[in-house]
DNA sequence: TTTATATTTCCACAATTATCGAAATATTGC
DNA sequence: GCAATATTTCGATAATTGTGGAAATATAAA
């Protein structure tokens, strides 16, 4: 990944309603959400939420299948985990403490 | 960490010139760089520099330490880790497959 | 105090982003 | 085809963000 696609990433969920979104898509997991039941469940309009959407999507943070007359969003997990790995990794050189606390890390002393 | 403050730290790194001053910053390490530094190395003019520095260290991303005539701006890295785990925890859930893949991580099978 | 250096603030302007109603474009069922 | 529903596109507008030269501020050295 490159600074450019690391940008087009992170502008896409630096944003409250985009964030919003995209939260309330990794909790409804690999199904996702119609684009109507998240403009309910977050009270937005239709068309804002559609701006919102496509910037997502354009990043590839989101994935997108129609289904009946309803489009059903989804969260790429996987790209969310490419980008946190960017940022991990180009992020945090040579600093073992900025590195996301998972238990089975287990922390170095540090002077 | 709640949304706006993750938003804030986002939108910090959501631009190519402070994503370069950030990654910068981490590779020079806990002492920093001086801005003019920064400036020369990246080729930003001061004072645009001095606007991203701005929003950097105001999101917290960055500590300043005045020295003599110089400013140094380092990378805090606590920060990023805080928003690293904010992003794991909170834009994964329930996904084990979005976590950075760190070599102390070992994938389980998935269907 | 004067000069030099480092950085920021100010200002004007350009560019991008966000908002949302209305109209347009599907898709489905009658 | 017509009506109903779901979503997007369009268009106008507001708000925010990014850029960089010039002036202001701060620190240091002569």
């Amino acid at each position: 990944m490159d600074n450019r696609l690391a940008v087009t990433l992170l502008s896409s969920i630096a944003q409250e309603a985009r964030l919003d979104v995209f939260r309330l898509l990794v909790q409804a997991g690999r199904q996702g959400l119609a684009a109507g039941a998240i403009a309910t469940k977050l009270g937005i309009p239709g068309s804002t939420l559609s701006f919102h959407l496509k910037a997502l999507s354009h990043a590839g943070l989101l994935t997108a299948r129609q289904e009946s007359r309803f489009i059903y969003y989804a969260a790429n997990y996987e790209a969310m985990n490419r980008l946190l790995a960017f940022l991990t990794e180009n992020c945090c050189t040579g600093e073992q403490a900025c590195r996301p606390d998972l238990d089975c890390y287990t922390k170095s002393e540090e002077g």
